[in-house]
DNA sequence: TATTGTAACTAACAATCGTTAGTTTTGTGA
DNA sequence: TCACAAAACTAACGATTGTTAGTTACAATA
């Protein structure tokens, strides 16, 4: 499980996006944390900009993919609507500074990788709202404004990567529970 | 209601940094939004930083304030959290593009500024996180682990400027009605 | 030992950054 | 019409940005 040179850099670089964002870090702000000078960087990669596509669209593959399974398993969408969250938890636990970045720092993408990467969020995104849309026709969900649900859990799941460090002493597994049934069950 | 200047700077700075963030959007780039010089901004204010401080503060000290009269309300624990989801959307949907900055682009203030912006902050999750287990002990509120239930529902709200937009048609009160609903008694 | 590839270095580039100084234009009230 | 203040302008500053070119140190391999 030996890193390369170049997951080093883009490990380091996503720490420093996460406290600052991608624009307010510089090159040499990189090197320095890896006791480097910046032109050293350039051995490894192409650019600033390759540091920050490799950190986005590799987790938001990640999300694309294990989407993509849950949709065409069996179950209600109750239950599909369930794994869905719970699988986001996960991913966020273990990749949460490259969520940051995913969340805060997409638009400075360019050329193909952002269209990329807008076409995996808004598939992401019809993912949920038709599994959504479906628990309402079956009855499991109320029948309140789709969007609104899936607005809410959306946030709440996409600004989970900033209360990790909080979550502390409380497990990944209690986490989930708790928190689906927050979302799902509510608080009353 | 005829606005300053500088207000209108403010105005304008607060659309760009809500698109690119703060770092990303220079003095040339806020000036020819405005059709002038960057050279004429500092007749108005007195450098980048002050455009960001007079920002995120104002909307800072709006919450602080309106925390504060409802904390010391009647009613019992959850009618106060209600009256609190509703007085952040309602304050949220007024001011969208300076919640941006205030949730993305905080640590770039400085100084005095940022430690009133963190000491806010802290007091504003502080009242959310009293109210809940106030609404725990008087066994309104589910027995959940309390910093789950504060998570969910300050990071609906807190993302809650990017969806503004999209409501489009949803009034405002339906948004309130619908939103709180959801955060509290849930979707099933 | 000689060779080769990896990964570091120094030095510098053009572009852009926030900001300042000094000057000119514009609008308003006496 | 004149005076003055508000608000624009041009030009330039030193610092920092991402990046390139060319060179050197070091380890593994033949």
């Amino acid at each position: 499980m030996k890193l390369t040179r170049k997951e080093e850099i883009v490990i380091v670089a996503a720490k420093l996006f996460k406290e600052k964002g991608y624009s307010a870090v510089s090159m040499r702000d990189i090197a320095q944390q890896m006791d480097i000078k910046a032109a050293s960087l350039y051995n490894h990669i192409k650019g600033k900009q390759e540091i920050l596509s490799s950190l986005v669209l590799h987790v938001a593959e990640k999300f694309t993919n294990s989407t993509q399974t849950i949709t065409s398993q069996d179950g209600t969408a109750l239950q599909r609507l369930k794994k869905l969250i719970e699988v986001h938890i996960d991913i966020t636990v273990h990749h949460a500074d490259a969520i940051a970045a995913l969340n805060n720092d997409w638009m400075h993408l360019d050329g193909q990788d952002l269209l990329d990467f807008i076409a995996m969020r808004d598939q992401y995104e019809e993912n949920f709202r038709s599994i959504i849309k479906q628990g309402i026709q079956e009855k499991q969900i109320k029948a309140k404004e789709p969007e609104v649900i899936l607005f809410s859990i959306l946030s709440t799941l996409r600004t989970l990567y900033l209360w990790n460090e909080k979550r502390g002493k409380l497990e990944v597994n209690v986490l989930k529970k708790e928190l689906v049934s927050v979302l799902i069950s509510g608080i009353v």
